[in-house]
DNA sequence: CCCTGTGAAGCCATTCACAGCT
DNA sequence: AGCTGTGAATGGCTTCACAGGG
């Protein structure tokens, strides 16, 4: 069994399943402050976030113990505490590669600078896109991507480039210093370690979506009808 | 334990982080198909799925056994049989709702309509939206959201909607028969049993990397300045 | 001999249930 | 009395390592 500080929790090494939850944890006690609340139990903040009450207070415990027994969490504690452990403390300057429709729709998402990001850079390959200004910052040539990277110190990039230029533009990014990336494009990147990249694809969503769909349904359809057959014309 | 089917692994009930990688599988068999590769072995998938080939192999095990032993899987029939198992031999008509920025990217989203997916119906409730053709399709007024689902069969709908509104437009397209969402607003939806939801939040994502970034720099900042100062007035 | 398919082991995450603090 | 924090139990997923077919 691995030996504890002997104060509580000041645990590094918080499970991933658990970061991924503390963002829903935030938002939900964003808005309990915005309604004026004060204090939440776990039961009460687990129904608001979509979890269960366990599932909840065992990630909290994560974190250390910062809830009253009897009594509950105080909101506007708990919003610092998650807050600083997510790194929303402190600026985290993002760039946006690629201004195509969902760059932009990106680029214009407001929740975006709310907390924590600032979007420092846009950057574009296309001529007819450079130059233009969208939420109040003008559209650089990817040619200075690695300029902008180092001078902005951006160390997040969001990449909405077309998927056959997605891995050069990650290298680039990642030789320029970026350490986290966050890929829209479909295909899979290859980055050294140390480097974190997420992916966000429509498509798998929805393939997911699909199965779980036709299953309701009734299983798999073309069980009896042959594999030749359906490639036939393809 | 659970007595299953004689022959091998006609089984349903494929793990969901099975069900999860599918659709990359599919991709990168796609992508093998297009250079004209036939035959691939497990390692050489793997590495172009980003997984290791253990987990790639037992994947494909619980769809049956597609493989040759000393040669590895045909590529053109397991391309067949994950989009079968996925649901992708037929077509799916979806539904967005919501066309601000994000809505018309996922509208113009090309990869959409490619495989499986039809896109049935655009609806929004701003006048100065609705009527504008978007991608060869009409934007509809959300008044008509209820009779436009029924009418086109549609059973996946995508919210990009605004926060304030998404949960009362789910439970819109819930009652009109949708049972599949995939949902972009910033809110944690309540569904009845039986519906499917996948949320896509660059937020989230965004805390997720920052979480990561601030442990590359050496942990959580404000250890040593006090709560209270932070909060200030509180 | 090569590569798949799969038991078995190990690891991580969720859930249970209750001791202990307020 | 109420609610948190947490050991212990459970279940699911990943990884190992190899039996067995081609």
């Amino acid at each position: 069994m691995t030996r504890r500080s002997t104060l509580g929790a000041r645990n590094r090494g918080i499970p991933e399943a658990t970061v991924a939850r503390l963002p829903v944890y935030l938002r939900a006690l964003h808005t309990l402050a915005d309604r004026g609340i004060v204090t939440v139990s776990s039961e009460e903040l687990a129904a608001a976030a979509g979890v269960n009450s366990a599932k909840l207070r065992k990630d909290l415990s994560h974190l250390g113990s910062y809830g009253t027994r009897g009594v509950g969490y105080e909101v506007q504690y708990l919003v610092y505490q998650i807050s600083r452990e997510l790194g929303l403390t402190q600026d985290w300057s993002v760039a946006i590669v690629g201004l195509g429709n969902l760059g932009r729709a990106l680029a214009g998402y407001g929740g975006f600078a709310s907390r924590g990001f600032r979007m420092a850079a846009l950057l574009d390959a296309d001529p007819a896109i450079v130059g233009e200004r969208i939420n109040g910052l003008t559209v650089e040539h990817i040619d200075k991507l690695e300029h902008v990277i180092t001078d902005c110190g951006i160390s997040i990039a969001v990449l909405a480039v077309p998927a056959s230029a997605a891995q050069a533009v990650c290298d680039r990014v990642v030789a320029s210093g970026v350490t986290s990336i966050l890929n829209f494009a479909p295909v899979v990147l290859t980055v050294p370690d140390g480097v974190d990249v997420r992916k966000v694809d429509l498509s798998i969503e929805l393939q997911i979506l699909a199965f779980h769909e036709q299953r309701k349904a009734g299983g798999p359809a073309g069980v009896e009808h042959e594999y030749l057959e359906a490639v036939d014309g393809q």
